[in-house]
DNA sequence: CGCCGATTTTGAATCCGGTTCAAAATTCGC
DNA sequence: GCGAATTTTGAACCGGATTCAAAATCGGCG
């Protein structure tokens, strides 16, 4: 039966490196020119193999997405655990995410095209659960901080669940991906730096909610010295 | 010359035409099989003449989507006309864009992937430039609505622009759609209604902005009032 | 009215790239 | 080493977006 687990994983491998190379070719050409000829070509591989991994293009598609998710994960993880206010921490996801992004704005390109019901409709429905339950961790790793916040008394939860708390936190961020990322937007509604105003704007929505200790967000130089401190401390001064 | 305005005349009737055929048969066939022979044959013209409009496909999506904002600026300025508190227009114009989505959910499906950089890049500059255009209107509107709140005293910019204080209500709606419309997430993460939960955060971060007069979002019986009363007062009763 | 050059429309042909599947190669158990 | 089972291969297929040369229509002019 070994034989049985060595064949799963050497398919595992290769599944990494169609992966790896759909990456590459995304940076290189661009979203729009990925053509599964050349990401089989590119590994050496014929197009049938790859099509035994991926139903689809939009298979590969969601698969990839889901893939770079792991490292947002790693992010969260290491804010869930600094040693910070519940309400640092929170705001520290954010901070995680807008980075992230920023770093990547390819991976949140990818991202919202494969959560387009054209692409994510036509992954194959077990690609789906998958990718499903790798969005999972998240979720849990914030609503444990607010759990904490509950506990400690920073916050109250006034009848929401912890998930449903966070739901707002949550639509913010993504919802300023969204407006950073439709080129034209910004510059038509006159708006410089879009992720600041966010991280303001969850201060807000903090506050709104009395999450404590709370924080005056017009007082942006403190604002930016939580991101400075959170980058030195957590993110090992990448900014 | 007037021969030349006819011409311009029947050139734009046929464009709504075109845009027509494909909003229906988006409706009929779903956003994926939407094919640019079909929408030509529906309207009984070849398909060189619909490419006489659009530059491609993408370009399509893209003009049809601008074309379904309209309606929602049509629900925007009925909120901003509202004998309301300006708060409560605020809210109006988040209760508006959701009922809006909910009743034409192929239409932020295809808001959605029109913003998508694999379309929108694929779009004519020019399409590109009438679909900003078109989105101004939006801005200016709920803008109107915050420079008469501070000027009546109910909200302080506290160095914000109108425009950049907007942003946090407006990424909060979007990235609301954006998760409720991930099939299989909310179950997953046990949520009922985000819509709901939207309009309650949306709440907090008024309070958080400290706009007047405050509101209490844990009072759901209130909350609902609200809404209830704004779909009298503004949108005739229909939910 | 009829003619001619300009403009518009047409749709069959082209092109592109995702997907399939029968044949070839490889693996595995005996 | 053999044959069945499994895996890999890539040329062929196919659907659908896009093009473009030919046909039709239009508008002005004698």
């Amino acid at each position: 039966m070994a034989i049985r687990q060595r064949r799963l994983r050497e398919v595992a491998n290769r599944e990494c490196l169609f992966l790896d190379a759909a990456r590459e070719l995304i940076c290189q050409d661009g979203l729009l020119n990925l053509q599964m000829a050349r990401v089989a070509e590119k590994c050496d591989y014929a197009v049938g193999t790859l099509y035994q991994h991926f139903a689809s293009k939009e298979d590969l598609l969601v698969a990839l997405s889901t893939a770079n998710m792991q490292h947002r994960v790693d992010l969260f993880r290491r804010v869930a655990a600094w040693k910070a206010g519940t309400r640092d921490r929170m705001f520290g996801f954010a901070v995680a995410d807008m980075m992230f992004v920023r770093r990547h704005p390819e991976h949140f390109r990818l991202a919202q095209l494969a959560s387009t019901e054209v692409v994510w409709n036509a992954a194959s429905p077990q690609r789906r659960q998958t990718s499903l339950a790798a969005s999972r961790p998240l979720g849990r790793i914030v609503e444990s901080v607010v759990e904490e916040a509950v506990r400690c008394g920073d916050l109250k939860l006034r009848g929401l669940k912890p998930n449903e708390l966070c739901l707002g936190a949550w639509a913010l961020t993504l919802g300023t991906h969204d407006i950073a990322h439709i080129e034209g937007l910004l510059e038509q509604n006159n708006v410089r730096d879009p992720y600041r105003l966010m991280l303001r704007h969850l201060q807000h929505l903090l506050n709104g909610l009395e999450w404590k200790p709370r924080f005056d967000p017009s007082n942006t130089a403190a604002l930016d010295r939580k991101v400075k401190r959170l980058c030195r401390e957590v993110f090992d001064g990448e900014l």
